[in-house]
RNA sequence: GCCCUCUUGGCGGAACUGGUAGACGCAACGGACUUAAAAUCCGUCGUUCGCGAGGACGUGCCGGUUCGAGUCCGGCAGAGGGCACCA
């Protein structure tokens, strides 16, 4: 693999000679193209002509395309590559449709990895990023993606989060915003926070030490006040992709229920709530447990050393979800009794339980083992009673039992008192009515969608504006002393948090008494910048966060484009952001994103050394079936295909590919094969292909002899410059339907297909010249949006003295596209035999006519009697025939 | 554990709303051109039986619906994404 790049690296030095070509009016040209000297020329003609400046143009419709902006992590990876190359292909086409374009970046450049490297390397974190944005950008430049680079911000910068923090305030002001307490992990040897993944086996990644779980009062976002609006919304973004719609309200998690009363055999907690979607199945309750967060457990576990302890021992699990889910059902008896509220004289064990969350629900739950899954496996770890009281149709319920599965299916109640024989349905209402008039509960609606903590104890992120005063309580900091900026002297390899450590940064004058006092040292959760990030782009250099003018004329975002791992947080994040925007007079839109679309994300081998420190691709030597370091010759362990991240190494940068190859090509490769919203594996095979695909184009246009630009059309055309007419429009219909649909693979498939069509075409004669010129025209306009310095370097060579960056979408003539003849498959009995071709759209009667008459489908039916003939319209003919 | 995807030749994939499975590209193989190589051009290319015409089988696995299933339904297996402090 390596041996052949590095020949294609040399016959690309020679490339660059010129010669002579004989059919050339004695113009010098290139006999190879050489991406290498031709993409630069055009990148500058583009920049120097301002051409992807974008403006406010009411004469045109507006169209913004954005993709989801890079975190600055050091490098571009191919991964990358691919996203910002699917927004440029429809930039461009959006462009030569006559659209005004607005197609922006920018950087993503708060986050953890600034503070790792300042860690490790001993540099502030803003140089770092700083340093990576400068290489990041020159590398998207190098791509030549058609982007208005005066728009360009870095949500680091305090002129970009100053509006960030203004909105805060504003946020505030309206509501939108608590302050509450919640969990975090707790790192007891480096004294500070810790996010999820680096959390390694319950244990600190830096430390090693044990994870605490600790309670910490925390800035939130309101987001859980809006989970009916931010569901019901999802409805109306028909163009978004259903998976993720259906991702988002899962994850909202609207349910219907009811909370409960239970007395409790104790003076000092006389009664619980609990919330339950199954009020139905009250009849087979065998305990209530609450979460380790409950009051109630908190109270309890005062001077009670074993519940202390138990309490402890389930927080080591974690704080993911994942973690609790997975991890094995544990309780601890409180020794409490909860009341049955219909059953005299029966009383409920109450257990503290590992898998009872305090944020979902009240943190209380009544268990029915027969019923659900989790309840049953508590139930025979512990030893509970297990009653079923819904029994599938047609099962006995003196008979049904439940073993080790949960039945959560239909039926009918049972051993249920005055519900007994009621379907499920039936059954909530009747109990819901009973507990309301015994006023010990009603039906309510719970959200899985949690509030939006923001909190960050965290240095490289936006300083949340608000001030402690001993005196005055939480204190906003005044518009006019906006931005809060964070100091560029901070220290970062020390335990604990950088900004509460620092000795001067935090102190400050109470606003409103004038009292020394405290900044919050926290900052804000890296979601929150990118939140709004599409709509300062509309003016960046708007005074406040936005300009009213500009959003309103460009929100919202057109077409977005992004991973498939964003599905979730960022784009729920962004629709609340953008309806509290909306609210506070900055936006005039609810729904930031009008069509999404997730693409695949691009995946690699990982790859690991003995010591298991993960390898760069670049660094890994492939022998036959082993893998070994290059220059050490260590083995390598080959480990799964994942996505490429930097923190797994498997990336492979774009500067090697397009160095040797041209950006067009890799443009073109990434385009090619893969249906963009699946994941891709890369691999080297295959931009070959792309190469020599740009060095055919380059060929085939220069070859050609041609008539002059403008030419008037001939008034007849032979029958293979016909037939060339039509493929060329025919081409122009199925890429342009190919581009809207997000379809580039196939869009590459037809233009291989019209390519191939060109090489075999001889232009004999002067209407076959035309037809040529036409053919080739239509293919570069057709190639730009991917490939487009090639694109711009052919229709110069096609003697144009315009941009094709300024020249309009091809259209196709429907004269030439229509099909006047079929081909018909015919079948007997559902398998082919033998096909006819017809003309489009000929009756029923007379394809069955034809297809009877066939020798072939006599031969197939071989006697029988036919039962009867299915025509479907210009596709298929099947003739079911009795079966012997 | 829960939610969401995906699975088609040696490989990436195509197949519009259930209607000719394998378009197009890659790789491989055979040939032409060349002193030679590269480039280029022509051809073969799911498996299998057959001299051939042609036939049988074939879209992860098991089953179902249908005149007809890669496509729809039920079940299973494998791979991946998300699970709230990675971005």
């Amino acid at each position: 693999m390596e041996r052949a790049s590095e020949t294609r690296r040399a016959l690309f030095l020679r490339a660059a000679s010129t010669s002579l070509h004989p059919e050339n009016d004695g113009t010098l040209f290139m006999s190879r193209y050489n991406a290498r000297e031709v993409e630069p020329k055009w990148q500058k003609q583009w920049e120097d002509g301002n051409v992807f400046l974008a403006k406010i143009d009411r004469s045109k419709p507006k169209y913004y395309v954005l993709e989801m902006f890079p975190y600055p992590s050091g490098k571009i990876h191919i991964g990358h590559g691919r996203n910002y190359v699917m927004g440029d292909v429809v930039a461009r086409y959006k462009r030569a449709m006559g659209f005004n374009v607005l197609h922006p970046m920018g950087w993503d450049a708060f986050g953890l990895p600034a503070e790792n490297a300042a860690m490790e390397q001993k540099v502030q974190p803003g140089k770092w990023t700083y340093a990576n944005i400068a290489t990041m950008k020159s590398q998207l430049k190098l791509l030549g993606l058609s982007i208005d680079w005066s728009r360009e911000f870095a949500t680091c910068d305090p002129a970009y989060y100053k509006h960030q923090q203004k909105m805060f305030l504003d946020f505030h002001r309206l509501g939108f915003v608590a302050r509450k307490e919640s969990n975090v992990n707790w790192d007891p040897v480096d004294h500070t926070v810790l996010a999820n993944e680096q959390v390694i086996d319950g244990k600190g990644w830096r430390s090693g030490a044990v994870v605490e779980q600790r309670k910490l009062t925390q800035w939130f976002f309101k987001i859980a006040d809006m989970a009916e609006e931010l569901l019901s919304a999802i409805d109306d973004l028909d163009r978004w992709p259903d998976k993720v719609r259906l991702m988002q309200r899962n994850w909202i998690g609207r349910s219907e229920g009811a909370r409960v009363t239970f007395k409790l055999n104790d003076p000092k907690h006389s009664t619980f709530e609990v919330f339950t979607t199954r009020p139905d199945t009250l009849f087979g309750a065998s305990f209530c447990a609450i979460s380790t967060d409950h009051p109630i457990a908190q109270d309890l576990a005062k001077g009670n050393t074993a519940l202390t302890d138990f309490i402890a021992e389930c927080k080591r699990i974690g704080t993911t979800e994942a973690a609790i889910e997975t991890a094995e059902k544990m309780g601890f008896d409180t020794g409490l009794k909860a009341k049955h509220p219909f059953v005299e004289g029966q009383t409920l064990p109450v257990y503290v339980a590992n898998f009872v969350l305090m944020e979902y629900g009240l943190g209380a739950i009544f268990g029915c083992p027969a019923h659900d899954q989790r309840d049953l496996d508590f139930a025979r770890k512990y030893g509970l009673p297990v009653l079923p009281v819904v029994v599938p149709e047609g099962e006995d319920p003196k008979t049904f039992s439940v073993g080790t599965e949960a039945y959560t299916g239909d039926g009918r109640l049972a051993n249920s008192d005055f519900m007994d024989g009621m379907s499920v349905p039936d059954a909530k209402r009747a109990v819901i009515k009973t507990l309301e008039s015994m006023k010990v509960g009603r039906s309510t609606i719970t959200y899985r969608l949690r509030d939006w903590g923001v909190s960050r104890q965290r240095f490289w992120g936006c300083p949340i504006p608000m001030i402690h005063c001993a005196a005055c309580g939480v204190v906003p900091v005044p518009d006019e002393d906006l931005p809060v900026t964070l100091p560029e002297d901070a220290v970062l390899d020390e335990p604990g948090s950088p900004l509460a450590r620092h000795p001067t940064w935090k102190n400050v004058a109470c606003p409103k008494c004038g009292k020394p006092a405290r900044r919050d040292t926290d900052t804000m959760d890296t979601f929150v910048d990118s939140s709004w990030y599409f709509a300062r782009f509309c003016d960046n250099t708007a005074t406040g966060p936005t300009n009213r003018e500009a959003v309103d004329y460009w929100m919202p975002v057109d077409q977005y484009i992004g991973g498939i791992e964003h599905a979730i947080l960022h784009l729920l994040y962004s629709r609340f952001f953008t309806r509290a925007m909306r609210k506070a007079g900055y936006t005039g839109v609810s729904e930031p994103f009008l069509r999404l679309f997730t693409q695949g994300m691009i995946t690699h081998e990982t790859y690991k050394d003995p010591d298991g420190k993960w390898l760069l691709p670049e660094e890994v030597e492939k022998r036959d079936d082993i893998a070994v370091k290059r220059g050490t010759n260590q083995p390598v362990t080959i480990g799964a295909v994942e996505k490429m991240s930097k923190s797994k190494k498997n990336v492979v940068p774009p500067e090697a590919v397009a160095d040797t190859y041209g950006v067009d090509a890799a443009r073109w490769f990434m385009m090619s094969d893969s249906p963009p919203e699946r994941d891709s594996e890369w691999s080297d095979a295959g931009i070959e292909g792309a190469w020599r695909f740009v060095q055919r184009v380059w060929r085939i246009v220069t070859e050609a002899s041609l008539p002059a630009v403008g030419t008037a059309m001939p008034g007849a055309f032979s029958a293979e410059a016909l037939e060339l007419r039509q493929l060329a429009h025919r081409t122009t219909a199925a890429v342009t339907e190919d581009l809207e649909k997000f379809r580039f693979n196939k869009a590459v498939a037809r233009m291989y297909e019209f390519v191939n069509a060109l090489g075999d075409y001889k232009a004999a004669s002067a209407d076959g010249q035309w037809a040529l010129r036409e053919a080739l025209e239509t293919l570069v306009l057709l190639m730009n949006p991917m490939v487009p310095h090639l694109a711009e370097e052919c229709w110069q060579s096609l003697r144009h003295t315009t941009l094709v960056v300024h020249t309009a979408w091809p259209k196709a003539d429907p004269a030439l596209t229509r099909q006047d003849t079929v081909t018909i498959a015919i079948q007997v009995d559902g398998k082919r035999r033998d096909e006819i071709d017809m003309p489009k759209d000929a009756d029923a009667k007379t394809v069955e006519a034809a297809v009877l008459a066939r020798d072939m489908v006599a031969k197939a039916i071989d006697g029988r009697r036919v039962k009867k003939v299915i025509i479907v319209p210009n596709r298929i003919a099947n003739i079911v025939v009795e079966r012997a």
